[in-house]
DNA sequence: CCCGAGTTGTCAAGAGTTTGTCTATGCATC
DNA sequence: GATGCATAGACAAACTCTTGACAACTCGGG
């Protein structure tokens, strides 16, 4: 079958060192790689996992003695759970490493490290806090470093490239529960960028909601039509760029028309530009990601416990 | 009969040098290519084939001592696929399930499923053929259903948000090789369908090149700026959607001159409207993928093999 | 509050393996 | 005769393996 990667590889999949691997295999049988006539270590896809889940089993807090020989469903359970206060302290620091060799990356305009330093952020950080550390405060760097002309477009055209990619690859990541919530996210017309949208999207995907993302600047009718169909229990707006847009106020009210009650929430750095429509149609104005889940999570809850 | 070609232009067409492929033959029995009356190596189109996957399978972590003498099919696994034409039979029909099971979901507006559904498709598949026979297909087909009415613009939208992260995470998917050539990809100004040069990006990634992507619609000061610094060896345009800008003339004409001496390569289905600039400004023009990768293949191969 | 005992991540040294690269020599081709 | 290819052997750099040790940390008890 598949005849494995070197440990080297593991390890760089894992954001395990090649010590750890070894240390837990031998001490503890967490593992048990198959080996080369040379006693060299394959790893499989599957175990690779293994290690994965392992991994994060024990930045939970849980001790490797513990969990090192648990089936993999096991794992799976425990690596999913939160840590709700307890939380690693030491991670801001990790963060802050990551942002800065992120920025070195787009300096040098090399996207290939840069995505390689994301792909190590998500498996140290997790989506959620690398969204929140790390992509966030980069987008904002990479604005400010474009205005000051210390970077060209270029630069942010390919990190925005890069960017939307790797947030992309969040919004479905994982398989929806039977009643999630479902959300509805994109942009009013006009609104070009997608990067905010993107990023409520997949943060209410990892708070357990279904996502139905629609790219940006999509026309009043096509939005109320897609909530209907999708059944939708909110609607996400992402208002970033044109900050003066006439038009933008006549669009939003078309959307509270053709959506008298639905909970909609606006968020991004241009809304304060619009307050006095957003609050007379109604929307929630959420002004960070931290907001944006406390609404998510009020709406949630709002919703008719039909069950139990 | 093929008469196979010799080890100069088998190392130029995989980036192997003729050590390596010499090594692989003798230390692993990787390949056993057929010989002259004095020797000499000759290698036919399948052997050149497998010595790509096997050093895309040693680029992705497997090492070459232990995939050396694995089946081609398994090294299209491993490897992550690839098929240019000469594929497997039952593909098509393959190919055809999964796009209608596609469509399906499109219909019903289920990103989740769609993903999914892609998903499976890149195991079955491989890249290019997804690429090929799923995703353009797919492209097209939304297209249509949206000039018939039968589709929103929403579905579009939906469908193309999905689309843009899978080919997104196909771009970087290899580490890049020691002296491999790279490809700039972009779209000209006012071109705002990323979706081409995404599939010219991902397609470019799995030949071998490095790909730095850029976004859509970047001006052309920023793209010779970029294609310099790089040390890029071709310059890769998307032009699908404004077939009648008026503007983009010029924009052509302005790339052409600052950078006089660089291969570039257009596609897209605007070209057509175009033909008369892009001859004028020497850009290569190509219909479809499989021309892509002849001319990609044409410019690397015309390369002056500086180094070793 | 301090002390052992157990746990865990990290490191170093020495031996062995893998792999890309290079040389030298002779033949082939043009 | 200049260039390209084949073979064989030699290297060096990069990787891995195992063993053993060490430091930081946790925890229960004195």
């Amino acid at each position: 079958m598949n005849h494995g990667v070197s440990i080297a590889i593991a390890a760089r999949r894992t954001g395990l060192s090649q010590h750890v691997i070894r240390a837990w295999e031998k001490r503890y049988g967490a593992i048990r790689p198959s080996r080369t006539d040379t006693k060299r270590r394959l790893y499989s896809d599957e175990e690779i996992e293994r290690l994965q889940l392992l991994r994060r089993a024990t930045q939970a807090g849980h001790s490797i003695g513990n969990i090192a020989t648990l089936a993999v469903d096991a794992l799976r359970i425990l690596a999913e759970e939160k840590t709700p206060d307890g939380a690693p302290m030491r991670l801001p620091d990790t963060a802050e490493t990551i942002l800065s060799a992120a920025l070195d990356a787009v300096r040098s305009l090399d996207c290939t490290a840069l995505e390689s330093v994301l792909q190590s952020g998500v498996v140290t950080l997790g989506r959620g806090l690398l969204t929140l550390r790390v992509i966030v405060p980069l987008i904002q760097q990479i604005g400010d470093g474009w205005e000051r002309g210390t970077l060209r477009i270029a630069h942010e055209h390919c990190v925005s490239a890069v960017i939307r990619t790797m947030l992309g690859s969040f919004v479905h990541g994982y398989s929806p529960t039977a009643n999630a919530p479902v959300l509805v996210v994109t942009t009013p017309p006009g609104q070009v960028h997608e990067l905010g949208a993107l990023i409520v999207a997949s943060t209410a995907t990892d708070c357990g909601w279904k996502v139905v993302y629609l790219g940006p600047s999509l026309p009043p009718e096509e939005i109320a039509a897609v909530y209907e169909r999708s059944n939708a229990n909110a609607l996400a707006l992402s208002i970033i760029y044109p900050a003066d847009d006439p038009t933008l106020p006549a669009q939003l009210r078309a959307i509270r028309q053709l959506l008298p009650t639905a909970p909609i929430i606006a968020g991004g750095r241009a809304t304060v530009s619009y307050q006095a429509v957003l609050s007379e149609v109604r929307f929630t104005v959420c002004e960070d990601i931290a907001s944006t889940i406390r609404v998510l999570e009020a709406v949630r809850m709002a919703r008719i416990p039909s069950a139990s």
